[in-house]
DNA sequence: CAGTGAGCGAGCTTCCGCTTGACTT
């Protein structure tokens, strides 16, 4: 007989709760949801009231049986699943699927994981919250509707196995947008004029003082007349003016600030910030992981304040609390902070640690006091013209929380250095030194990157902390849009220098339009985008989720009806699902570029069935039409003309090598050589139409080598089985499977016979 | 592993949000 079961949803928790009940308790965890709408015919009865089906998927069978047999033996059971919406809804699932008796079923919450807390927690039980629970059915089946209902309709509109959602639709939508904002984007020219200029130090140096002009201007005319003025001119210091400027940290982290922290200042992907933290988590160094919440409990609070009274006294302590503001917060947990204030450095590997440091500090920093500083800025006429160059300088006065955090920004613009400025005043003169007009021009959009996207999904309420990596895997899956460095160009820009007596004009150059780990939409989700835009406005709506959310809201409440509500929702957006059916054609994004200047029939692009193509004349002419693939970075929406008639120049004959052609091509996998009917993929930086014989000649030796390190060993007794090199170090492969050898042999010293062992043990481990 | 692109039809794909392993050719 147990006493006291206690479930709640995840196994670290588990543990660390039952250190703090003791003997009497026994504590379980559900791992997340235990039941789920049935997989199939959408798993709703539409007509029936929009009746769920719920079923336990197979992979929660075996916890499901386990559970129920404890409850069963258990004087009382104690559902402590999380405070919010999807958290009622497990408790409520758990006290369905495990047929708990509601005399021995109690429902408890508590918000942080203290013995405090929970002791107190169970003197207050309640019931399960059936609105709360009906709030999270009602988002359940809309979800499932809009999903199970768009995505088989982008099968037959568009491509198989294609899907669409309420959150992934939309986040695919931004980057889309995005795009298309940056090809509509046309960049203006425009000069910047800056001036260096002196003043005697006193001690008969000069001390130097730089300024930006307060105007631009449009044209290298305009910058070159102001500049010709500027060599009689005099430059006189008119006000100057100091501010004190405060500095307040920001907020513990959540999910997604930790997110787009961890990438801009450790550069790691969001799914790596995930697993890295999990691991955190796993081992006791970092509360939960998953959370929406600014807060932090009075413990750490308390902890944090010691830490930073003993590290740097009294005067950088400045305890706040945070309130979450992001749309659609639950708040169920605590903000994302180390479990023990006290360690500001952990055991694992560099990436824990790192992770580890960035949480520790930005939790700390966020009960520092405010930095402070003056910022300066004095402004310089000049004679004979309107104009006025204007320097700031910021001054730390008192750095704060600066000591230990500085929050990053996406900002790609490099700010520069500003610093103490010269100690001049009203009515000083300046001594010219240099001044410079620069040619610049205005920047385009910055496309997402993933904790970009993140952070924007967030400020629109659209999906949650438990989602946002997931949604961001899935729209790559699905090739909706492409995570990828793009490489800067090169440019010419025009620079005028006065200096002394002389003005002279000359060319620099500028490094423009470098970026890494961008998203960009590839053609099928710019298609399926404009699909869905068309015929499910709704849905696409940026404030969509927030409008349902209102509702649910009100359900939790008990004001409103879920089954209505989905029937007032699913009934327009079933009809439309049924005319977008019958009416729509298949979108393939079809364009007609112009006109083959050989045979005169059009060249168009469309999707096909691998992809998208480049067509020269149409499916009924008599002659078949000729197709080419598009090359990898070209898309529908830009490729010119030339470039589509440059695709049919392949494939192409280069010569000879060994008495065979080498024809050069694109396949399903990119660009090739071939020769002697073998492939070989050309390199990245190797251009298809621009490739020389010598360079494709190399690519094959290259290659033939490669293979011949790939065979260390084989057996004469048993041909079919081989220890070769991969890309992941030496492996046995037998039967067309792939065997690990283990790290303590060498590869070249193993024996048939334990060739067979590692096989027939790796065997033994499948099963299951 | 590579060159395709018509059309038919069977059988498959798919959502969001809660959680962790089991996988590493």
């Amino acid at each position: 007989m147990i006493k006291n079961l206690v479930i709640v949803e995840s196994p670290a928790k588990a543990k660390t709760i039952e250190r703090f009940l003791g003997e009497a308790y026994t504590v379980k965890s559900s791992f997340g949801h235990i039941r789920d709408l049935a997989k199939k015919n959408l798993g709703i009865d539409v007509e029936g009231g929009f009746t769920p089906q719920y079923i336990v998927p197979a992979d929660k069978k075996k916890i499901v049986s386990e559970l129920k047999s404890l409850a069963k033996k258990s004087e009382m059971v104690w559902l402590a699943t999380d405070e919010d919406r999807e958290g009622e809804a497990i408790a409520w699932h758990l006290f369905e699927e495990l047929q708990l008796e509601k005399e021995k079923t109690r429902r408890i919450v508590f918000h942080e994981i203290t013995k405090d807390a929970i002791l107190k927690a169970l003197e207050s039980p309640r019931y399960i919250d059936t609105h709360l629970v009906n709030a999270q059915q009602a988002r359940r089946v809309l979800d499932r509707l809009v999903g199970f209902e768009l995505s088989p309709l982008l099968w037959k509109k568009v491509k198989p196995s294609l899907s669409a959602g309420r959150v992934q639709s939309v986040a695919v939508k931004l980057i889309v947008e995005k795009e298309r904002e940056i090809q509509k984007f046309s960049p203006k020219k425009y000069f910047r004029v800056t001036g260096k200029f002196s003043v005697p130090n006193g001690k008969g140096g000069q001390i130097q003082l730089k300024a930006d002009l307060s105007k631009r201007f449009e044209s290298l005319e305009e910058a070159e007349t102001f500049l010709s003025k500027c060599q009689s001119s005099e430059f006189t210091v008119n006000t100057v003016e100091k501010k004190p400027l405060k500095k307040s940290p920001a907020p513990p982290f959540t999910t997604s600030t930790l997110q787009q922290e961890a990438s801009r200042k450790l550069g790691f992907s969001v799914n790596q910030t995930m697993s890295v933290a999990q691991r955190l988590y796993e081992s006791g160094k970092i509360t939960y992981m998953r959370t929406d919440s600014v807060n932090l409990s009075k413990l750490a609070i308390g902890t944090a304040a010691g830490k930073i009274k003993d590290a740097f006294g009294e005067k950088y302590l400045k305890t706040r609390n945070f309130t979450t503001k992001s749309k659609g917060a639950q708040e169920a947990h605590e903000a994302i902070r180390p479990t023990y204030m006290d360690r500001s450095a952990i055991e694992g590997n560099r990436t824990e640690q790192r992770l580890y440091e960035l949480i520790w500090k930005r939790t700390l920093a966020s009960q520092m006091s405010e930095a402070q500083l003056e910022k300066t800025t004095i402004s310089i006429v000049v004679s004979g013209a309107p104009e006025r160059f204007i320097a700031t300088g910021e001054v730390l006065i008192f750095d704060g929380f600066l000591k230990v955090y500085m929050e990053s920004t996406d900002d790609e613009q490099e700010e520069e250095a500003k610093g103490l400025l010269p100690p001049v005043k009203t009515d000083d003169k300046l001594n010219r030194e240099i001044i410079e007009a620069t040619e610049k021009t205005t920047i385009q959009p910055v496309r997402y990157t993933e904790a970009s996207l993140v952070k924007k999904m967030e400020e629109l309420g659209i999906g949650r902390p438990s989602t946002y990596a997931p949604t961001i895997s899935t729209v790559q899956h699905r090739e909706y849009v492409i995570k990828e460095d793009r490489k800067g160009v090169e440019r010419e820009m025009v620079q005028l220098v006065l200096k002394g007596d002389s003005l002279s004009q000359q060319n620099i150059k500028e490094k423009y339009g470098y970026e890494k780990g961008k998203l960009f939409p590839t053609d099928i989700g710019m298609i399926v985008n404009d699909f869905l835009e068309q015929n499910f406005q709704n849905i696409m709506n940026f404030n969509f989720t927030a409008s349902v959310e209102e509702e649910f809201d009100e359900i939790a409440e008990g004001n409103k009806d879920w089954p209505s509500m989905i029937e007032r929702f699913y009934k327009p957006f079933h009809n439309k699902v049924d005319a977008a059916t019958q009416t729509s054609e298949r979108s393939k994004g079809e364009k007609i570029l112009g006109e083959d200047p050989k045979s005169g029939k059009p060249i168009s692009v469309k999707i096909g069935r691998f992809g998208p193509i480049a067509q020269i004349g149409e499916a009924s002419d008599e002659e078949k039409p000729r197709f080419a693939s598009l090359l990898k970075g070209q898309s529908l929406e830009t490729i010119t003309l030339e470039e589509a008639l440059e695709l049919f120049r392949l494939p192409r004959t280069l010569g000879q090598f060994e008495d065979e052609e080498l024809i050069i091509g694109v396949g399903k996998y990119g660009p090739y050589v071939r020769h002697k009917s073998k492939f070989f993929s050309l390199s990245k930086t190797d251009d298809p139409f621009a490739i020389k014989q010598e360079r494709a000649i190399e690519i094959i030796i290259e290659k033939r080598a490669q293979e011949e390190n790939r065979n260390i060993k084989q057996f004469d007794e048993e041909p079919g089985l081989l220890i070769l090199n991969g890309r992941y170090g030496p492996y046995i492969s037998f039967n067309k499977k792939n065997y690990r050898i283990p790290k303590s042999r060498k590869p070249e010293e193993l024996t048939l016979e334990e060739c067979r062992k590692i096989i027939e043990k790796a065997g033994s481990r499948v099963k299951k």
